[in-house]
DNA sequence: CTATATCCTAGTTGGCAAGTCGGAATAAGC
DNA sequence: GCTTATTCCGACTTGCCAACTAGGATATAG
């Protein structure tokens, strides 16, 4: 339940992506998907940065050498202004848009449940509001690292239990694996 | 975003009214969409009511005078096991499903965001923990009577305008509105 | 003037939430 | 025992919208 859109997702590794790279020259399309794995067509991609871009947390420049990069510092952007900008406001439920005040709510018993579902509004949105992208990308960054340990932790594990012990090596036979 | 399906919506309703009535004869599915406005083929809820029942939230009765009951009281009953129930586990991206260690992201590039689905999903799942059917009942009978002194006052409202001033009336003629 | 980009509107489509169908099982009241 | 009210169940249909595509215009570097 409560699921993120692939806009959400998407647009969220690109502007980690801009993020890593803030200050350098733009990114364009092509590369930012190559980079982050975002195996799409551009035009995809395109929307979404289009979004960002209106909300005015994205700068482009256009033609040869062109691309995207940030209009803030990655500390200065919010995962909820983002998120927000790629999938439109937080509502867990139509009666609990965030912004709108309670109008459509005019049934009594559409309103037994209102409490829950801004609760849960709220909740989101202070969390998503604590977090910067720039905490967002240390965090990616140091993910990556214990990736990489964990990766190479799992090629040894592999030759280890593909080398043949000292002692007895398997004795061939069939279905004499055993248990203990 | 980060929407709510219909499951949770009148699930959520529907254990609001057993809630209601906890201690009482059981309630048909005919008389809950009746008293708690789901306009609905009952047919629908039956599939609702299934899940929270096979879940052991609620307790059934067959035959004539049948119907559904609490199984356990509504001070026991959390809104994150009930939805749960409803709707699966809290999930925002599929990387971040709640139970489940994070095995299927081997992706260097998922990882960066992780972290940021993680959060969300805790918060979540923190404040539906924090709420009980008992709460929600609580608050959903104070907003309820809020609702009916809001309308009396509306009706208040419309009469006041409706009356005719002390000074000039309002002076036929077609397209003789006044803008000022 | 060509290659590489962003920019924009308007499609199309696949999957799944949402809702439907038909019928079996169970119990109360007459 | 018949009728009526109800839960119970698996399988089917449908409508919608997120997700993606098509096609072309516009801008800029070399």
């Amino acid at each position: 339940m409560l699921r993120v859109s692939t806009r959400g997702e998407y647009g969220v590794r690109l502007m980690v992506h801009l993020a890593r790279h803030y200050g350098d020259r733009p990114c364009s399309l092509t590369e930012i998907s190559l980079a982050e794995g975002l195996e799409l067509q551009q035009q995809y991609l395109e929307q979404l940065v289009r979004s960002l871009r209106q909300h005015g947390m994205v700068e482009s420049t256009r033609g040869a050498h062109g691309g995207y990069r940030l209009a803030k510092s990655p500390e200065e952007l919010r995962m909820s202004e983002i998120l927000r900008a790629l999938e439109g406001p937080i509502a867990p439920m139509i009666c609990a848009t965030e912004g709108e005040m309670d109008v459509i709510c005019d049934r009594l018993d559409g309103c037994s449940t209102h409490f829950l579902w801004a609760r849960v509004r709220d909740a989101v949105s202070a969390t998503l509001d604590a977090i910067t992208l720039a905490d967002l990308l240390r965090e990616a960054d140091s993910a990556r690292a214990v990736q990489e340990v964990m990766a190479s932790q799992r090629a040894v594990q592999r030759l280890i239990t593909l080398t043949p012990r000292a002692g007895r090596s398997t004795p061939g036979g069939a279905g004499a694996q055993q248990q203990a």
